[in-house]
DNA sequence: TGTACATCAGTGAACGCGCGTTCACTGATGTAC
DNA sequence: TGTACATCAGTGAACGCGCGTTCACTGATGTAC
């Protein structure tokens, strides 16, 4: 009955399978509970309760909350890798259909990960090292987006300066989750930015 | 020499005088430590070292941390309150004037009131309380700016989403804190958000 | 004004809760021969 | 293939640290007469 105790022929993998089980099994749970209540109110032994395992089991796999958290962050850095390079994507953010495709990107990102980015937010206010992580993350996201900034021909300030308004508008906004359907969302962050980018109305 | 032993005239002054200064010493030791570590990461006990007292002396003042911290809420929302009122300002968001001395006035409060900011920010992500707390005097603070809106002829979304965006940049823009003189980011922020609200540049 | 008692702010050692972390144990899986 | 031993993932009770919170005590201040 029980899939972990189905014995397989090529032998000695039914242990590593049964242990990297638990492990995504502990870091789902985390993801679940990290949605709802949070990281910093969410315990270890939260976490193996919620992914239905004994309390000591967690160590086999993480040496505590922080190690496990930076798991779920290289899952995130992977999927954003992957996003970002299946993208051929039109970078002249003097067009609008070009910040639209960015916005719609982050957005559908942000919605998915929600759990593990709250969490990162959360463990850096209180871990200067997971704070520099963050930190590093969302320069890397940021970087392609820099260089469409050339086509814009008025920038309101400094290309690094505009950088950083573009990425606090569109970065806080999600997090406030106004109270708008995802396309409406998207339609007002992508024309306040490109107004705010361009200086012009489309 | 010490002034809490100096008797005054009236009597019955000197005690509430003494408990009154240990309560303020106690509120600035807290923004003292909360800016530098944090609220999260500052102990009640690194409070009453901070401020020379003993660890029972908190609890005459205070029932909690939490409570302490409602206690620097209550003089921000005065803050707050007492450079809103001073104003006989101009509310034409069309007026690019308009909008910097507001963006100048949001982005000077923040910076004198750095570590209550951040302070309510991380109690918001561990109490429920809190989160309704702050939420509420931001809307307090938005409520006036709420009205300057309608001299703008071609806002980019609805009202409620357009001062949403306009909050959203302004208030992730200052805990960003890029590497801007005041001058600079006032005039970045200013340029940026007028733009993205009236679609044309000045 | 003086004396005796009451009250209050402040003290700091001690208590105890919550939770992270350990560790001896179990049973299943893998290995050697 | 079978047997005996080794290894490993998982268990959960127990331990102990950190820190919030209490409380009996002190000395100063206020009050009553």
């Amino acid at each position: 009955m029980n899939a972990a105790s189905v014995r397989c022929q090529g032998g000695h993998v039914k242990r590593k399978e049964k242990a990297a089980e638990t492990e995504t099994a502990l870091m789902e749970a985390a993801k679940r509970l990290f949605a709802t209540r949070g990281y910093l109110n969410t315990k270890i032994t939260d976490i193996t309760a919620e992914a239905g395992r004994a309390a000591g089991s967690f160590y086999n796999h993480f040496s505590g909350k922080e190690e496990l958290l930076e798991a779920l962050l290289a899952d995130l850095a992977e999927a954003g890798d992957a996003t970002a390079s299946t993208e051929g994507h039109n970078p002249d953010f003097s067009d609008p259909a070009a910040i639209r495709f960015h916005v719609a990107g982050y957005w559908t990102f942000y919605r998915e990960n929600a759990a593990t980015m709250l969490a990162l937010r959360q463990a850096s206010l209180v871990n200067e090292e997971f704070a520099r992580k963050l930190n590093q993350f969302t320069r890397e996201q940021l970087s392609d987006i820099a260089g469409h900034l050339a086509y814009v021909r008025n920038l309101p300030a400094k290309p690094e300066a505009s950088l950083t308004l573009l990425a606090a508008t569109i970065d806080n906004f999600a997090q406030l989750r106004p109270e708008l359907s995802d396309e409406e969302a998207i339609e007002a962050l992508t024309r306040f930015i490109y107004r705010g980018l361009n200086g012009t109305d489309y």
